[in-house]
DNA sequence: TAGGGACCTGCC
DNA sequence: GCAGGTCCCT
């Protein structure tokens, strides 16, 4: 089926939602036009000057409900500018940056688990690859869609086929975190996480094996939609000890400071937290491998003269 | 509890 | 050397 959604300016930049690492199973197949998959919808979205053309295998309220479309943003970020106008930057610098609501947890978990000690360059094919062994969902333009594996599925991957595929280490990690998850009921479980309240779910998140405390809150945020979960990486910590713990700065994460950072987004947003923190991700991730501030790492600053 | 090191691979 | 961490060890 074929719908029109007509969009304000600034209601949603797509470009930025599927490609600032919420998602990780969208591409933009040619200029304007962007092929992605969401459980078992898939969705090939023409980007207009005043909305977007959408074909798809499920309705419009789905895609709105992907996007976070019937939540009002303005309003959001009002709330948002209200309790820390020194976000007023960040919140402008990025008009039509939502925070989406995927629908299928295992796809989420499963993609944030090639994303420690990786960048988005490898991210996005290794999460592809695993969805390569999902059963097809649709066909556009020759190319065949195919929705994320179930987590059996992927707990039963051969280590040796990962493995040529070039997921390294992860190639026995992976699986082993998605038997443990079918073990404990598989979807089931994981969709059941939505219903407890955030800190219940962060501690069953983080009792899984290569989970620890920023993927746990990345699936609670993304995932389970729990907006009080604070993801803290690397991009967020170089933001947070920039703004509000500048004695911390250059410092290690550790599960105390990891803590400290979340409960401050939570005491000043409340649930708004997650969506706060993702401003400041995006913009630190963005900048990132620039001269970001007055710091110690830039590269043209260092002074070697060992050659080699 | 904080700090240090290893970890697959690919790109700077 | 380092990347959207995690785990294991002092």
């Amino acid at each position: 089926m074929t719908y029109t959604i007509s969009l304000e300016p600034g209601e949603l930049d797509l470009r930025q939602c599927v490609s600032c690492g919420q998602v990780f199973l969208w591409r933009e197949t040619a200029p304007y036009l962007w092929l992605g998959v969401d459980g078992e919808a898939w969705f090939r979205v023409q980007v207009t000057p005043d909305g977007l053309n959408v074909e798809s295998n499920v309705p419009s309220e789905r895609f709105r409900r992907l996007f976070n479309l019937d939540v009002d943003q303005a309003e959001q970020e009002a709330a948002i500018r209200a309790a820390a106008p020194e976000l007023e930057p960040y919140i402008a610098r990025f008009p039509g940056l939502r925070l989406m609501r995927p629908s299928c947890p295992v796809e989420t978990l499963c993609c944030f688990l090639c994303t420690p000690n990786n960048h988005l360059r490898r991210i996005m094919p290794m999460a592809r690859a695993l969805q390569a062994y999902g059963d097809p969902i649709g066909e556009v333009e020759g190319v065949v869609l195919r929705r994320f594996p179930e987590i059996e599925a992927v707990a039963s991957i051969p280590e040796h086929e990962l493995r040529a595929k070039g997921f390294g280490y992860r190639a026995r990690s992976i699986p082993l975190t998605a038997a443990r998850v079918a073990e404990r009921g598989g979807r089931q479980w994981l969709t059941s996480l939505r219903a407890k309240p955030y800190a219940e779910a962060f501690e069953a998140l983080i009792a899984l094996p290569g989970v620890g405390p920023k993927l746990a809150d990345c699936i609670a945020l993304f995932a389970l939609h729990k907006t009080e979960a604070v993801p803290v990486d690397t991009h967020l910590w170089q933001a947070a000890t920039r703004l509000y713990f500048p004695e911390w700065r250059g410092a290690a994460i550790t599960e105390s400071r990891y803590r400290a950072v979340g409960d401050l987004f939570r005491a000043k947003f409340g649930p708004l937290a997650g969506i706060a923190h993702h401003y400041l991700f995006y913009d630190n991730m963005r900048n990132a491998g620039r001269s970001q501030t007055s710091g110690t790492m830039g590269r043209k600053e260092r002074i070697d003269s060992s050659g080699s």
